[in-house]
RNA sequence: GGGCCCGUAGCGCAGCCUGGAUAGCGCGGCAGCCUUCUAAGCUGUAGGUCACGGGUUCAAAUCCCGUCGGGCCCGCCA
């Protein structure tokens, strides 16, 4: 609605000024304060050809500008010109909302599009780090779908790792039994092994030699490391759901090693992607020469392939992109492997069952931007096979790293104790639950406790922008006032108990006359079709963050300002209409985010 | 040696891609608003050399170059 009258606008300007449709449309902008519905900058444009000052132009354009059904006015401003929507307009725009409802700023059917995050070790729990990643991951996958992508979650999980021997070494040898909860528990055994091996060395043998088993596979330990490595991830996932994150598909390690890696070696060796060095330091292996902006560095060789024919983890990784990329002929067989409260069972490889994930069009990959070369190694990797489109289409969404005001998460230290998502989740809830007013019957506060302390967790880790490094604060992670996840759960919430009081169905009146601050509202609610596709073409689930902040802004000032059930019979209904449609977009903007919603606060 | 990210009010952030109207918001401060659809709310107020220096432009927080401060990366580790 909002985009059509501003595409046909830009034709009107464009036959009144000479501008281009294309230039006059992106001269169009949402002006911020009183300056009406939209602002028109062309006369900036035109002034250099017409050698006139731009508030001139502007002046004799403006009474071109007028006629159109949607406008009720147009107004120069010195070298603005500002277009007024009448009355007419905004109950379209609350129509079209009402009308499309939880398909509202849903997207054009696109391609297939793999997201992989959190790829967290599987032997320990979540940190307040990992959590950062697995929010934007399953954010960034919410807001894709919602663009018109079709969305697979896939999360790596490397059980043939260094932390997966350590951590079963502790399992088989300190003699601890395990209690409560698997992934914490496994946790602290992998500090206490890590502690030891600093200065045990028959300890570090011993982890050297079962990792070897580990990776041969087929004998008692691959058996054990893959066992605890699935119990781990079982136990992660409890926390993956308490925050809404969903996933469809795990991919393990040790099965992309006898699935798809030799086919992945052999078509890098036989391509011209990578070459055998014969002499030099890196002789015998197989490395990419890296170019554009690696040309300069000390070394722009990057090995893949090691003298004695095993992989760097980088090699590892090309080869699993490529499949993600449809360009692998193996493929995994699966297993149900947890079900998940959004009703989907999560595959995990390992099983016999086919399923159809990877041939993706496009990759995203959550992963911290300490891994920027890698990626990019990645990317020139795809380039040098002549995979052009396929290196376009693949993704790093690098995040900064969570840390604490002194000191690294470092799982090897430990320092996650008391900072793990489990932790993070219980102590929110708990300062929610506290906030509860003593009205509410207490059977029904444990239930409002958990949506609002995981939605307090969920936005504070996605309103802001990835590439910020994040300290956490506990003030600032729980706020539940202000700019939070709660005011947003609140605002809706309020409309939803105005719809539930209201006893008739909201009906949009041809000759209502809107306040400014339901136009302001309802403006904000147009936003949202543009929002959707810029957040997800740009993989910044942050701005929907931002957005739903400012809809529920506008919603209160327009609920202290403008009754409803109490108003007067002409107003009324259509103003059930507004709270509608805002209960509609802020409601979608929230499912994007993975916000949960609570019965009432 | 090379590369990437961050620097906006006391604190935490948005805006930068696509340059334009008084640089927005939250917390904290100060002053108000609950017999009125839930005060996890609303209103008002104070608080800013947009790190610094150049350049481009009619116009720079935004684009370009440089400097400084903070973080990260460049391994036959993962």
């Amino acid at each position: 609605m909002f985009l059509k009258a501003k595409k046909e606008i830009a034709k009107i300007i464009s036959r009144a000024s000479g501008l281009t449709e294309e230039e006059a449309f992106s001269s169009l902008e949402m002006p911020k304060g009183e300056f009406g519905d939209l602002a028109c900058k062309a006369a900036f444009l035109l002034a250099p050809w017409q050698k006139k000052n731009p508030a001139q132009i502007a002046a004799e354009l403006v009474p071109k500008l007028k006629g159109h059904k949607w406008v009720e006015k147009v107004e120069p401003a010195g070298p603005y010109m500002n277009f007024f929507f009448n009355d007419k307009f905004y109950a379209s725009a609350l129509k079209e909302v009402l009308k499309t409802g939880k398909s509202y700023g849903k997207g054009k059917k696109k391609g297939k599009v793999m997201v992989e995050f959190p790829s967290v070790n599987p032997n320990k729990p979540w940190h307040a780090g990992h959590l950062r990643n697995a929010i934007i991951g399953d954010s960034v996958a919410r807001v894709l779908a919602h663009a018109g992508w079709e969305v697979e979650s896939i999360d790596y999980i490397d059980d043939l790792g260094l932390q997966v021997a350590q951590s079963l070494w502790g399992y088989m040898h300190l003699g601890n039994k395990p209690s409560g909860k698997f992934d914490h528990w496994l946790g602290m055994q992998y500090v206490e092994v890590a502690k030891r091996m600093e200065t045990d060395q028959k300890l570090q043998a011993e982890t050297r030699e079962m990792l070897k088993k580990m990776e041969e596979g087929n004998n008692e330990i691959s058996k054990k490391a893959r066992w605890i490595a699935e119990e781990c991830v079982k136990a992660q996932y409890q926390t993956d759901f308490s925050y809404s994150i969903f996933h469809d598909g795990m991919i393990f390690e040790s099965d992309i090693m006898h699935t798809i890696f030799h086919e992945g070696i052999e078509m890098l060796k036989s391509s011209n992607a990578i070459i055998l060095e014969k002499e030099g330091k890196n002789a015998g292996c197989w490395v990419v020469k890296l170019g554009g902006k690696f040309q300069n560095m000390q070394d722009p060789d990057k090995i893949l392939i090691r003298s004695d024919g095993t992989a760097t983890y980088t090699g590892k990784d090309v080869i699993f992109q490529l499949w993600k990329l449809g360009k692998l002929k193996g493929k995994f067989k699966y297993k149900p492997f947890i079900m998940q409260p959004n009703g989907k069972e999560a595959f995990a490889t390992g099983g016999n069952i086919p399923k159809p994930f990877g041939k993706a069009d496009m990759v995203v990959n959550v992963i911290g931007s300490e891994q920027i070369y890698p990626q990019e190694v990645i990317r020139e990797v795809l380039l040098h096979l002549g995979f052009d489109k396929e290196a376009k289409s693949y993704m790093h969404l690098a995040y900064e790293h969570v840390a604490l005001p002194d000191e690294k998460f470092s799982g090897r230290a430990g320092t996650w104790k008391g900072y793990t998502a489990d932790e993070l989740l219980a102590e929110s809830v708990r300062r929610a639950k506290e906030k509860i007013s003593k009205e509410v019957p207490e059977n029904e506060k444990d239930g409002i406790a958990r949506a609002v302390g995981e939605g307090a967790i969920r936005y504070s880790f996605v309103r802001t922008t990835p590439e910020k490094k994040l300290i956490f604060k506990w003030e600032e992670a729980l706020s539940l006032e202000g700019n939070s996840g709660p005011y947003l759960q609140y605002a809706y919430v309020r409309a939803r108990k105005i719809m539930e009081k209201a006893e008739d169905k909201p009906s949009v009146s041809a000759k209502y006359s809107f306040q400014p601050e339901e136009r302001k509202l309802i403006r904000e609610l147009c936003v949202f079709v543009e929002l959707v596709e810029r957040s997800a073409s740009a993989f910044r689930p942050h701005m929907l963050a931002d957005y739903s902040y400012m809809l529920a802004d506008m919603f209160s000032k327009f609920y202290t300002l403008c009754p409803v059930l109490k108003a007067e019979e002409g107003l009324r209904k259509t103003r059930l209409g507004i709270v509608k449609a805002f209960e509609i977009v802020l409601g979608n903007s929230l499912c994007i985010l993975g916000m949960a919603i609570p019965e009432k606060m």
